[in-house]
DNA sequence: CTGAAAGCGCTAACAG
DNA sequence: CTGTTAGCGCTTTCAG
């Protein structure tokens, strides 16, 4: 590897002007300018980045935590932040955290000693005191797509309402007896969404009846035999809403094999809005979230806080976005 | 931050010590080791991991190229590389090159300063001398799921085999003209699948129908097109092989809207097996290939590159290996 | 067994 | 305008 030592020697200068013609060349003359950029060419040198994080004490490089890339809702957030980071100059590690609370501390605890600039977490549970500790610890950190509060700068959508709609969208379109896909409840966000179920339900005036919601045992998975089960006991629905598109594909599956056809006996109605979730059959009506652009704020977000606290030495006060849904129906709804 | 220095000052040593006691402590005597355990445990000291790279020339980080993770194929792959890293304490950087060689040069300009271990490159084109520059410079290369040849080290599947069992499996199922839709053909791979349909057609007195091979035009999505002036051009058909599970979505989208009905009225077949291809309706059926495990091979081959080079200061022999594919009959064929 | 010192490649005072 | 110097935090000879 040639270093800017190599490069001095061959422009016949000192270390010092090379490194001030590579960060601007204020205050250096023409002629040595000219000496140390022809070097460079002429060596193909490159600085070594490692170095000058060192010096510097920040890497240009984020974490972005996710519980899973193989959630379906991931893909497109990872890439709204892969996107953004690049063109600010940064560089993402991605940490599969699959939802557990001991590998995310561990994984944080090896990044820390790295100069990670700053965290992006999507993969946040309640009692994340690691989290709240980074941020107190003066890291910019942004959350995303799971928990947050105001303490820490955080990018999502409005649960409540997003469920609200869906409901309400069910219900206009004829739907008495409306089935609700609920996910893990440690999980806040799908507590919002059984919320706004049971509003649209209060405010239309149809009773909320418990054997209705379907509760998520181990996995996605667990909910084809729940909705299966469901059928069987011959507890009447002409609606489902799921609080995730990836549960949406199972219990549609559900539906198909137990003969049920979509969206005549029963309307479908998630949120997320997925990729591959207008190419099923049928095509998936959905309360859809920017999932790129959550991304890709989250990160512009996180630099502004690299930013901040690289100009001031303090974060910035935390700021919460929240980013528009919007109602898009397709075939699986009446 | 506590660095070493406050360590050895609390315990009452050099830095050396320090270094020495976290670094195995050959030669040190008990007494001073306990003195500066017990200074890291109170001063809850963690190393530099970056002053440690920039001494010792390595990060323990690897860089995962892919096209985008938006491909369906990608996240699974990625997870296996993921999980195979963080086994052997090593960190990935995620970067979306999509299709764009520029940008992946770019891309590798700048890892490349930052003593990145090595590279999994999953988006490798033809013409890609850069990838094969960076192995020529002594870097840790594996290349996967896309194009591959005997220099580099790789991770594949045998796609002419795959995509002959796929067509023959449609033909043993009784189609008689079996659709093809062909992707990129700069991607080798998918020349290989072309290949493999065109062998098992020939080896069972099929006649090969130039009508019957779908060429991509711009994206997965330009399949729906095609296919949809194929049906109203008249040219009957009774199968579908799909080169890839994503595309193989557009097709069965372009045949339920033509009122087509799958597997009666066409058998449709597709190579990956990615995750979503067991829920939708129908299940698809499959040539599957193990994703999870080709991301996981190819980061522990990356591994062994990196602990054989520091050992000998060269690369190793390079290997291809290939995985097994495997056929999963579900409701989209007869 | 232990410490002093050099140096990885870079930046940023500090003199001149 | 330019060069010398002192580190960033760590590992590793090299003496002792």
């Amino acid at each position: 590897m040639v270093s800017m030592k190599e490069v001095a020697r061959l422009a016949n200068v000192s270390v010092s002007t090379v490194s001030r013609v590579l960060s601007g060349s204020v205050g250096v003359s023409e002629k040595r300018k000219a000496r140390v950029t022809d070097a460079v060419r002429r060596l193909d040198y490159h600085p070594n980045e490692l170095a000058k994080s060192l010096k510097m004490g920040h890497t240009h490089t984020i974490a972005l935590m996710v519980p899973s890339i193989q959630n379906l809702i991931f893909p497109a957030i990872v890439r709204g932040v892969e996107d953004a980071a690049r063109k600010a100059g940064y560089t993402v590690i991605l940490c599969n955290t699959d939802e557990d609370i001991e590998e995310e501390k561990r994984y944080i605890a090896r990044l820390r000693t790295r100069f990670i600039d700053g965290f992006i977490v999507a993969s946040m549970l309640p009692d994340s005191d690691h989290i709240r500790q980074l941020h107190k610890d003066g890291f910019p950190v942004v959350l995303t797509s799971r928990l947050y509060d105001e303490t820490m700068d955080a990018v999502g959508i409005d649960n409540e309402g997003a469920a609200y709609e869906a409901t309400g969208y069910l219900v206009k379109t004829g739907c008495k007896r409306i089935v609700f896909a609920m996910g893990r409840p440690e999980i806040p966000l799908y507590k919002d969404r059984f919320e706004g179920y049971k509003r649209a339900l209060k405010e239309t005036d149809l009773p909320y009846d418990e054997r209705l919601v379907l509760h998520e045992r181990n996995g996605t998975g667990s909910f084809y035999r729940l909705l299966m089960d469901l059928i069987r006991s011959g507890v009447q629905f002409d609606g489902v809403f799921s609080s995730s598109d990836p549960k949406a594909y199972v219990l549609l599956r559900a539906l198909h094999d137990a003969g049920l056809s979509i969206p005549q006996d029963v309307s479908v109605i998630s949120i997320d809005n997925v990729d591959t979730s207008s190419q099923i059959e049928p095509p998936l009506s959905v309360i859809s979230q920017p999932l790129y652009e959550i991304g890709e704020l989250a990160a512009r977000k996180l630099i502004r806080q690299i930013d901040y606290k690289s100009r001031t030495g303090t974060l910035p006060p935390p700021q919460v976005d929240m980013l528009k849904t919007k109602l898009i129906v397709r075939k699986s709804t009446r």
